[in-house]
DNA sequence: GGCATATAGTTGTTTATGCAACTACATAAA
DNA sequence: TTTATGTAGTTGCATAAACAACTATATGCC
């Protein structure tokens, strides 16, 4: 498209991505102020798990877009915190099924909570339909480069 | 706003900025099949030097939206490269200014190049009006979390 | 069965981020 | 002039990312 051609040294920035990093370091704050002592990264991973308990790392990296590295570290770092356990899967012994501790689950709400409340924050006088067509750009962006 | 309740769900992967990282990622990709061997943060670093040299670290953190500690290391490993020198004011004893090799400005027109190219392909499909709603949200967005 | 290949997960290395604590210099007020 | 306060930059520490190389298990084909 040539005719983006002129819009685009304004789009530099959203490559290094400081708008969603802004709000992921509020997030961040908000999660500290709330008392709750855990990383966005190791809440995205959570997030997953609380919809649905189980899970095999493997699932954990598609799910949030992570490499398998990444995952085994946050996984690593979620145990040490005793938020969540690996337990061998009988049928394939390659895979780790991820379960929640009774602590994990009580995050839950809480954490949920200051999260809407960031996404208020920072989303306040943006209109729905405007975030419909930046859900529909990142869909596209994303479609693009898989 | 809280008729945008119902669409947080799916808001959420943006919050943990896995659109843009997936530009980033391509864009080093493709940084590294040019034969281009530094990091898109480098390479931000290096873009709003190329717009003026001989800014201040702390200009560089305001252009870059990163704290001074990520901007003392950048300029470091950029040292290191050989593609920025550090210069003392001699007005203020405090600043450094740094200024770009010559290596550093050969750089410019293929980084450019494939940045350009790099952004082509993700937008592919995109218009100009979603692209300018799209900058607007995050402009709201950032402005709402300043 | 045995071998090639694919998949799940781990480890090592380099780079980057966020936060807190720190040094050095500058400026303004007492 | 001294003292307080602000600003520029650095360093240490913990967490996370990307990439490559690795181990262990599973599967498909001869």
């Amino acid at each position: 498209m040539p005719n983006n051609q002129f819009k685009k040294g304004e789009l530099y920035s959203f490559i290094t991505g400081k708008a969603s990093t802004a709000i992921a370091r509020r997030l961040q704050k908000n999660f500290k102020q709330a008392g709750l002592d855990i990383t966005i990264e190791q809440w995205s991973v959570l997030y997953h798990l609380w919809k649905e308990e189980g899970q095999s790392q493997q699932q954990l990296c598609d799910a949030t877009f992570r490499d398998k590295p990444s995952i085994t570290r946050l996984v690593d770092n979620l145990e040490k915190l005793k938020l969540v356990k690996r337990v061998p899967s009988k049928e394939d012994r390659r895979i780790n099924l991820i379960y929640l501790t009774k602590e994990a689950v009580q995050l839950q709400e809480k954490s949920m909570e200051v999260a809407n409340q960031t996404l208020n924050e920072a989303l306040n006088g943006v209109t729905n339909g405007q975030i419909e067509i930046a859900k529909e750009v990142l869909h596209t962006v994303y479609d693009n480069l898989k």
